[in-house]
DNA sequence: TAGATTGTTAATCGATTAACAATC
DNA sequence: TAGATTGTTAATCGATTAACAATC
């Protein structure tokens, strides 16, 4: 559903806005996330706590704090990176997540050089130990699989085996999952296609 | 539109197929890509040359060469990366690009430190030298936006100052750009919000 | 009060899926 | 021939936008 990205969207543009703002309308959120009041409103029409005051808008404290409750992040996220190369590291420093308290706890690769070393911060483990690792972080229910898509398949397969409960693949490749697993796919690389054909369309037309 | 993403997947794909294989049906193709025979055979019916064969399905070879054709890949593309960390770097490896002919042929940055140097084969010279740049390079019409969002108005002004004509923006955030510049957003990060409100919906279910 | 803004329904738009005649 | 598969139209589904009464 387009309105759960929206609302994390609508999210971290409200934690950039003054603190001195009290309430905000659905006309300047939505000139913030670049889409038009009316989505603004229908995104919030389907939650009952999303309400806003006539004339003044939505109480942006309240606001926050109710999305944080919508997308199930009131106690936070603790999510493992399986696969420490560049994207995994990439991925453990981008976004707003910190300020979410989405928070990547570990790496875990086969590399033998890579095991044991602290990338960022964030340690990495051997992929052999997930399991052991998941009984002292139970909490822990998220893998995101930044692999090569060659091995994608059987990483995810030993990630499930060993506990995990989703996956958040950025493998450039469709991994096939039990129906107890659930999984969301990052086809980083994608909107590119549609700029290099845009581009040929403006071309033509001259 | 999303024919054209999904375009640019089928392409992929195609590249992995067995080579000894000639034809491939709407109902394979489907499968490969995870989408309906419906969606394959509507996709290719937007465009006139994209022809299948009644119980054979379409011949591999052509249709690689039209979808390239369509994306305008047939002279590939080359493209510049602006801001050398950690996710432009991630980018320059990332995907079968190289496949289909679009190369990364130099990063910008404003880092002294990195200037001159060399990341994973490719170049990084000081953004005020991206004017010169594109003076002995004009075939390079797209930049990668991979700075910190902060910074990237202003560093996407500069590059169309420098005389970019569409950008492809990494940077998690909204860019004003001028009419007649194209641009592309890759919101990385953002399926995270609905894999969490999954998990919190399935929770609930028990 | 007049004007701004919500909540909500209806209309529109676009994308996906279904259906099926044509055909090899 | 019978069956598989395309090309194409129609139906369905979902998402966005428009409209407007209620109200502060």
């Amino acid at each position: 559903m387009k309105t759960i990205i929206r609302l994390g969207q609508y999210l971290e543009i409200l934690g950039k806005v003054s603190e001195s703002k009290k309430y905000i309308s659905s006309k300047e959120l939505g000139e913030l996330n670049y889409v038009t009041p009316s989505t603004v409103r229908q995104d919030f029409f389907y939650f009952d706590t999303l309400k806003g005051k006539t004339k003044r808008g939505y109480e942006i404290e309240s606001l926050k704090r109710e999305i944080v409750k919508i997308l199930g992040l009131e106690k936070g996220k603790k999510i493992i990176i399986i696969g420490a190369g560049k994207i995994g590291t990439a991925l453990s420093q981008y976004k707003d997540f910190k300020k979410l308290n989405i928070e990547f706890t570990a790496f875990f690769d086969i590399k033998e050089s890579l095991v044991g070393k602290e990338i960022e911060g964030i340690r990495v483990y051997h992929l052999n130990d997930l399991k052991d690792y998941l009984k002292f972080h139970p909490e822990v229910e998220i893998a995101t699989i930044c692999v090569p898509p060659e091995v994608a398949q059987d990483v995810a397969n030993e990630t499930i085996k060993a506990g995990i409960k989703a996956l958040w693949n950025f493998s450039p490749v469709i991994i096939k999952v039990p129906d107890n697993i659930l999984i969301e796919y990052e086809f980083v690389g994608t909107s590119l296609y549609s700029l290099i054909y845009a581009m040929k369309k403006r071309n033509m037309d001259k």
